[in-house]
DNA sequence: CGACCGCCTTGACTTAAGTCAAAAAACCGT
DNA sequence: ACGGTTTTTTGACTTAAGTCAAGGCGGTCG
């Protein structure tokens, strides 16, 4: 109980709530464990509540009439995901599915509703995540209409090297399959344009290491862009 | 006065709000008359505030290195925007401007943010408009990942003929050429589907209106592609 | 060790959609 | 109705990126 209560004052949504505060949190949350490849909801299904990733890590998709998967968002400990129909009211506008054995915490949306209702500072927190959200929407749509697919792999591998480690090695925490589809490709054309970006020495890759070796030619490729 | 009250009263954010809290909200807001083809705020711009459309149109949009222009909404009466830094605290993520002469309402930051930390149901209301942009969003980018553009252009006229006046006949309230950039593509290209939709029955066009001639012929082709 | 499986890469080909340029049509104010 | 501007259409061409098919590379498990 108490890890979970952790957990829970770690997250970013519950931030600057009171010990009360999160102890109403916690009692309304519900422990969900599921193994690795799991569904946990499926587009159209109706929504009864929201989740958080305590540990493990979960893919938000979309899926084309043939069978394309586009990925959407991956999602890591402390982030909330399925919360857009809480609100709404409509039900889940995507498909959600492990990729790790994964924890997670549900949150009914009823009751959630409530809390919300009787706590202002959770309120604008939760105002908070959506709009962070739809800012990170506004650069994906963005990217996908006005930039072709090298610029948004360069949007992407500068992204990852300013959030994680600040260092000029990432290191792909999903497959390049996993990109290609959250790049809104597929991996033959990713594929050849880590080749081609390791040609003219903007890249050096070794399996899930990609190693930035131009970042000035990186950012001028994700703003305005032609490879070669 | 009476008349703001009367618009403010018909904006869905506020529904369901008191009448007294209806007067809290106009009097935090400020009036804004903009003519034509006037620019409300660019992108990086701080953000002290919001807005609602009183009377008018807005386009919400982006602009490429090469000045190529993506319009990510259009907002008429009833409408607010630019409302996701306000709780992100960040600067706008597009740029807005008019498309018409328009009447604004302008809420600044602080003011509206101490009132919805007092009003629980006003911030349940803003979680909702939320919530329903980040499903608009949700569609747009599965369009723009999954679809080619006359799928998009397919869904874009069903959705038109279902929430506009559910005939088969929808009158465009914006030019092609800005069509053509809220899907994601060029006039050029957008005119040339339009042909081809038309030879295949599929629509008639004069001008701005067009006759949804095979509903079922769209549908299909909005779902799973091809045209022809 | 070696066969198998998933993931990644490469090659040849096709196609959707963008560019550039110019003509045609619609729109506007005087 | 007229000249001028803007929008839309059309044509010829280029190109990014998808499809299909085959091969390579690396891990794992019997």
């Amino acid at each position: 109980m108490e890890k979970i209560l952790q957990i829970i004052s770690n997250v970013p949504l519950f931030n600057g709530l009171s010990e009360e505060q999160l102890k109403d949190v916690r009692q309304i949350s519900v422990d969900k464990f599921c193994g690795k490849g799991k569904t946990i909801f499926l587009e159209d299904d109706d929504c009864n509540g929201f989740y958080i990733v305590a540990d493990g890590k979960v893919k938000i998709y979309k899926v084309s009439f043939e069978g394309k998967e586009h990925i959407l968002h991956i999602y890591g400990p402390g982030n909330p995901f399925g919360e857009v129909p809480v609100f709404s009211g409509k039900k889940f506008p995507a498909n959600a599915q492990t990729l790790l054995k994964s924890h997670l915490l549900f949150f009914p949306r009823t009751a959630f509703v409530d809390l919300i209702s009787k706590n202002p500072s959770l309120a604008l927190n939760m105002l908070g995540v959506l709009s962070m959200r739809l800012r990170q929407f506004t650069v994906q749509i963005e990217n996908l209409s006005l930039k072709e697919v090298p610029g948004r792999l360069a949007s992407y591998l500068i992204y990852l090297s300013r959030e994680l480690d600040r260092t000029d090695v990432v290191t792909l925490n999903i497959s390049k399959g996993q990109l290609a589809s959250l790049l809104g490709t597929i991996p033959e054309t990713l594929s050849r344009i880590l080749t081609k970006m390791t040609q003219q020495h903007l890249i050096e890759t070794s399996g899930r290491d990609i190693k930035l070796l131009d970042i000035n030619g990186l950012e001028d490729l994700a703003e305005h862009g032609k490879l070669q």
